[in-house]
DNA sequence: TCCAATCGTTCGGCTTGACGAACACACCGT
DNA sequence: ACGGTGTGTTCGTCAAGCCGAACGATTGGA
């Protein structure tokens, strides 16, 4: 569920946000982005829609990608244990992938710990278009990849495939586990 | 360096990426949106420059994030084999980090592979403002995160801290090893 | 005290984005 | 052949974003 909250408010709290972080002044800011200060001040008050453009010299002079503007903050610190944490199983294919970090407004990517045993493996269907698929593995051997052209992988290997075709993800050794991130950019 | 090229044209072309991959047409799709018709199809010829409300709403209505708008996609498969790829060194800490998937335009992370031995510990300095840190253990063990508040993490634990604040990361075993991933929300 | 500079706000104007209707074109069933 | 429905386009009108200038408020120095 993506585009959380009115896009308005936002972009006039990380506007201002933003600029006093850069420690800008709205006229300084409006001058460097070579727009009206008037224009400025009535988008960080709320009031006022504006056109891509504008935004795009804000997040310019701000030195801030563009999506910054658009999506709010994000969190400070945590641990999650080995063990600990939203696990989901699969006893057909011996498989517990780990939520670690999920996709809160401002990200778009998942991250998982999976711990794979030897058996069935993994198939699965396509994911939202766009999503794709990184992997590390930590320890053991697995084969994973798009269906038709899996790779074999040892402890340090990265693999990225596309998440929006179906894929597979096999363990080749007892004890086996990776880090996925699935990205929907 | 966020924000590459005009966004205008990267509008227009992801626009009717996106929708002809939702297999909408221009006139559903406008329907669906709640805008005019003749406004989607400016957009997508390139001429106009729409109001954040107008693409808002069509993010919405395509179901896809606001920011797969306004920046271009990515490609498909890649492996990256253990001990290979681009490593930054640093014989001061006994740190080695892989980079394995750098921030290509659509991306707001890198991906890490860090191999790191006891002793001297890496401190870094603040990175971009809005950085978050994702680390998790594959081997050893490792004291990592905010400077002032650091936490002792082993195999499969996970530590998600501010990037953009003094932080530290400390191998505390031989053959200490993890993925890192550094968010640039 | 007074002047100058900077801050952020508010007010007419010009420009432009968004809308709806009319348009040409292609396809399908009658 | 002929309406009928779909496509995406272009045109004129209206509303709104953007701009520049003027404004009151605040600060610092002469």
């Amino acid at each position: 569920m993506p585009n959380t909250g009115a896009p308005l408010e936002v972009i006039a709290a990380s506007l201002r946000r933003e600029r006093e972080r850069a420690g800008l002044s709205l006229s300084e800011l409006a001058k460097r982005a070579g727009i009206a200060k008037s224009t400025l001040s009535q988008l960080e008050s709320g009031s006022g829609n504006p056109s891509v453009e504008t935004l795009w010299a804000l997040g310019v002079a701000l030195g801030v990608p563009f999506s910054r503007l658009v999506d709010p903050p994000t969190p400070r610190v945590r641990v999650i244990r080995a063990g600990e944490g939203p696990a989901i199983y699969s006893e057909r294919a011996h498989y517990t992938a780990t939520l670690l970090a999920s996709c809160p407004p401002g990200a778009r990517r998942d991250i998982y710990v999976l711990n794979l045993e030897p058996g069935a493996a993994r198939e699965s269907e396509p994911h939202m278009p766009g999503t794709t698929e990184h992997l590390v593995v930590s320890a053991g051997r697995v084969l994973a990849g798009p269906r038709e052209e899996p790779v074999e992988l040892g402890p340090g290997d990265y693999l990225l495939y596309p998440g929006d075709v179906p894929h597979t993800c096999q363990a080749l050794e007892p004890g086996t586990s990776a880090v996925m991130v699935m990205e929907h950019v």
